[in-house]
DNA sequence: TGTACATCAGTGAACGCGCGTTCACTGATGTAC
DNA sequence: TGTACATCAGTGAACGCGCGTTCACTGATGTAC
């Protein structure tokens, strides 16, 4: 069997690594040009292999799409669990998974898109929050751990103190929904930019240490009349 | 000239009301079926249309999607700026502006999916922050006023004493974007529901209260070590 | 070491389909005289 | 009030295209003997 060189490499009759070149290059052309713009024709192409080969690797379409949400699931987090056992005191590691949150998310379109696009996942274990660390994916494989999971450990970590009786999940689906907001407002072209305005990343570390300041600190009732 | 009784009634050659009922049936099949779900044909069909009948009132496909988007800017508008003048303290009528966005995007999700798609608008004049009352549309209307501004102006009447000297659109990108993150997150089924956890109607409330909390006390530097 | 064979990842042609868009035409409408 | 006419919102047929998917087939590979 002839060694594979690289994802869109093509030595013989046989490509040797078809499926993840196909996970690529879908993921590639979804981060260009949108999950609806993505065409199987255009993967195989771009492989250098024709669209009915896919069908010996995947059941079709969707399942290539399934394949590349649950790549990304895993790959963001890996990339959260790095930055939670990185260097630092616990705030500056927890800081660091907020900017490793918004770098996937720009740097990754493809994994993004897939991860969230509108229609509900038909596998249930497959998500930020999927419980249990032997979840499947489509292929039987298993993110490293998850990634829900990692941002309450941050949290629980850097705010040893807890949050007055507040769940700490509470806190911590409050800080994904911020960055996937920012992250997805910004990847819209609508977050509002210029002159005294701050980037994301800023948003998010301020927005983050707000929202758990303001769950520290007193009731809601207190804060205004 | 006949009168138009419905959006999706006919009554002789002339349909009467045919842009209308075009950008009706959009919504819906983009709120059933996706963006990329949607097609032009079907929207025809549902209208009692043949599809060329379209090109009399728009451009094409992009045009009509495009004219949604602006539509949904300006309901979403109404519906804020509608909250904004509703009665109560200046802190309910704010909270009743979170209530009313979440319910806008999960009641008109054919709206907000065409509003937030992930390509850039073409027009600038078009989103959630376009500045100045006097922006034209793809039709020449404008939306009855600025959302973000309703917003900026909500937390201003809602907190006059300032945030300790930040820019109060700093706090309303924050707040926005933590709503349109729980608004996205809930649509795509991946905001973490069960016991003990809370709707998204708290997590908003609570979320949003938490940063205008954690914006009025302090700084970040004094919340953990 | 050489040969026959099983395996299976790829080919290439074809399919049916539905899409967005175009075009010359037509039927209904309102208006000028 | 009646008639000729301009207007234009619709028709219906057709287009070229590219999609996802299928199928019988074939070439390369590894293995048993």
């Amino acid at each position: 069997m002839r060694h594979w060189r690289g994802p869109f490499d093509r030595q013989g009759y046989h490509h040797g690594n078809l499926k993840e070149a196909l996970i690529d290059a879908a993921q590639r052309f979804i981060a260009e040009r949108g999950l609806g713009g993505f065409t199987l024709a255009d993967a195989a192409k771009l492989v250098g292999v024709t669209p009915a080969a896919l069908y010996r690797h995947f059941r079709g379409r969707e399942a290539l799409v399934a394949e590349v949400a649950f790549r990304g699931f895993d790959e963001l987090a890996k990339r959260l669990g790095k930055a939670l056992q990185s260097e630092g005191t616990a705030l500056e590691r927890f800081t660091r998974m907020g900017e490793a949150y918004l770098a996937f998310a720009e740097q990754e379109p493809g994994f993004y898109t897939a991860m969230f696009s509108a229609k509900p996942m038909e596998s249930e274990g497959c998500g930020l929050w999927a419980k249990g660390a032997a979840d499947k994916g489509p292929e039987g494989a298993r993110p490293a751990g998850n990634a829900f999971d990692y941002l309450v450990q941050a949290l629980s970590k850097t705010f040893p103190e807890g949050f007055q009786g507040v769940d700490t999940r509470f806190i911590a689906i409050e800080v994904w929904a911020l960055s996937h907001g920012i992250a997805t407002l910004d990847a819209a072209g609508q977050l509002p930019k210029g002159p005294g305005l701050p980037d994301k990343y800023e948003l998010l570390r301020a927005g983050v240490l707000a929202l758990v300041h303001g769950a520290l600190k007193g009731k809601p009732d207190a804060t205004a009349r």
